[in-house]
RNA sequence: GUCCCCAUCGUCUAGGGGUCAGGACUCGGGAUUUUCGAUCCCGUAACAGGGGUUCGAAUCCCCUUGGGGACACCA
């Protein structure tokens, strides 16, 4: 049997869309899962189209999600060059062929006389009236006009396109890997331009065309395509080719169903209701973990089945788990929520020395000058849990490097009482005179202390959290001063206690 | 308009003739805790509608409705 060959076609139109990144993906997976090749190939035959650097941004999103082609534009393979916008030679060589064959011909309407006839065709009742065998013969091409008007207008340099010849009364069946048995009818399909005037082939030639040449066995693609099914099919069949297997994929959408649009989208934190931002670059920017961006993605049109409930996978694990057949039928809707929980889950099981290297990436960390990496790595195990982003780490470790440079108002006016000083004093010597500073030990003294007065913890806890931190929120409290050390911890009361009195006009 | 696709909790989905229709996210409640978070319990919530087929339909068939896609010398 063949090798599996799956390819990822994307027209480079400037970013990269949640949709496309999905198709990417679930073609990456399936050629890993089946132990097969993935080929990056650029639909660039749109000049009019083209933006400048979209390349470049496609392949640095796929770079990033660790989605690594096999052969592509930058990776080389025996099947180039993968540009399509290099390949129009090729492209033309075969639309002579079917010319010569007779499944194809010349067609020298101009955009105005194809305008004319749709205007001719509305005004009959015809909304969408297409270029085919009803038609055909009544407008300027190699079949309608004499022989010798043909080769005088080719002769002139007259432009022409190239159309594909959809016979009447055919059928076209497919059997789609996630959709089942469809069938088409030709006299639903126009005669195709497949190459241009400009000398470009449309998408269907060119599709066609380096599908085979590229070996393709498997076309995974988005639903919007399922339509152009019968063109496809009808060239492989006029050029003797065997079709690949088609897999036609469910559409992602906005919460309130609409189509995913850059247009409605300006920043992330700030969507418009209802609406999502179809900018994978947008995730990126935002901190998301690129693995959980996979999962969740992958999770919209695809599941691993009955009896597995996991909902949590690795890049690794769904390649070991996908497959084509447990691909959804219906269009799913994208929801930011349940990334952000996959993100939380995702960051749970990173390695603290995974973490602490990302952390220390980050210009913040440059700042702080040396840090040292086991009291690094004892931060970063007090904040792993409470972490919703890594990139909300500096916010929330600060009191880990620096004494507080100011108190939270409102806790401390919740907090702080005239007798609160007297007590953290008391404290302080009570730690001072601790064996070990110690979670424990810690937590004994405060209880100790709290008893001798007959009051309850919290009543030293939140002051002396306020005091050791300047926060009223974060880790357990003991665990905390433990890794701060005894010496920061006897400074920093001293300092609240002369401090927040001020601050409050009390004592 | 024509053709094609789709239809289970708000969302992602499992289930494909006999299930109390299951899980996850969200939301609500509770437990725990010094706080936030995490965790653990518990709860709300669905087979679009109508016809068939069948002893029996969420499941098979048909129709309706709704949603989506395609109908370019764009991909």
């Amino acid at each position: 049997m063949a090798k599996t060959r799956v390819r990822f076609a994307p027209s480079p139109t400037g970013f990269v869309h949640i949709g496309s990144l999905r198709t990417a993906l679930y073609n990456y997976l399936y050629a890993r899962n089946q132990g097969g090749d993935f080929i990056l190939r650029i639909e660039d035959t749109d000049r009019e189209r083209f933006v400048e650097g979209a390349v470049e941004n496609l392949i640095s999103v796929l770079e990033w999600a660790g989605l690594r082609p096999d052969e592509g534009p930058r990776w080389g393979g025996a099947c180039g060059p993968y540009f399509q916008s290099e390949r129009t030679e090729t492209y033309r060589h075969y639309a002579q062929e079917l010319l010569k064959k007779g499944y194809a011909y010349y067609s020298f309407d101009t955009p105005a006389d194809i305008e004319a006839m749709r205007a001719r065709a509305k005004a009959a009742g015809n909304p969408y009236a297409k270029y085919n065998f009803a038609n055909r013969m009544e407008m300027r091409n190699s079949l309608s006009l004499p022989p010798a008007e043909v080769e005088e207008a080719i002769a002139d340099g007259t432009p022409y396109a190239i159309r594909l010849l959809v016979p009447e009364g055919r059928k076209f069946e497919v059997e789609d890997e996630v959709r089942g048995h469809v069938v088409f009818d030709s006299k639903e399909v126009d005669d195709q331009v497949l190459l241009k005037s400009d000398g470009y082939p449309t998408y269907h030639l060119a599709n066609v065309v380096d599908d085979h040449l590229m070996e393709i066995t498997h076309v995974i693609r988005g639903e919007e395509w399922l339509s152009s099914v019968p063109k496809h099919l009808l060239l492989y069949e006029y050029f003797g080719w065997q079709p690949p297997k088609m897999a036609h994929l469910p559409l992602i959408f906005n919460p309130d169903g609409s189509k995913m649009s850059k247009r409605d989208i300006q920043s992330l934190e700030a969507l418009p209701p209802g609406k999502v931002d179809p900018d994978v670059a947008s995730y990126i920017r935002r901190g998301y973990e690129k693995s959980a961006i996979l999962n969740c993605i992958a999770l919209l049109g695809w599941n691993p089945g009955e009896g597995d409930d996991r909902q949590v996978f690795s890049l690794d694990e769904l390649v070991q788990e996908f497959s084509l057949g447990r691909i959804n039928k219906s269009a799913a809707i994208f929801d930011l929520k349940k990334l952000n929980w996959l993100n939380k889950e995702h960051i749970m099981r990173r390695s603290p020395e995974s973490i602490a290297a990302a952390v220390r990436a980050m210009p913040e960390a440059e700042a702080l000058g040396e840090i040292d990496q086991a009291y690094l790595l004892g931060v970063v195990g007090l904040l792993h849990e409470r972490l919703h982003f890594i990139g909300d780490f500096w916010r929330m470790a600060g009191y880990f490097f620096k004494d507080p440079e100011s108190y939270e108002a409102e806790a401390l006016q919740k907090r702080w009482s005239p007798e609160t000083a007297p007590l953290l004093q008391e404290l302080s010597r009570e730690f001072e005179a601790a064996g070990v500073f110690a979670a424990a030990e810690i937590e004994q003294a405060l209880r100790t202390v709290a008893e001798r007065h007959d009051l309850k913890g919290s009543l030293l806890i939140h002051p002396l959290r306020l005091a050791v931190t300047g926060l009223s929120v974060g880790p357990g409290l003991f665990e905390l001063m433990e890794l701060l050390g005894r010496e920061t911890v006897l400074r920093r009361l001293t300092l609240a206690i002369k401090q927040v009195p001020m601050i409050l006009g009390i004592g």
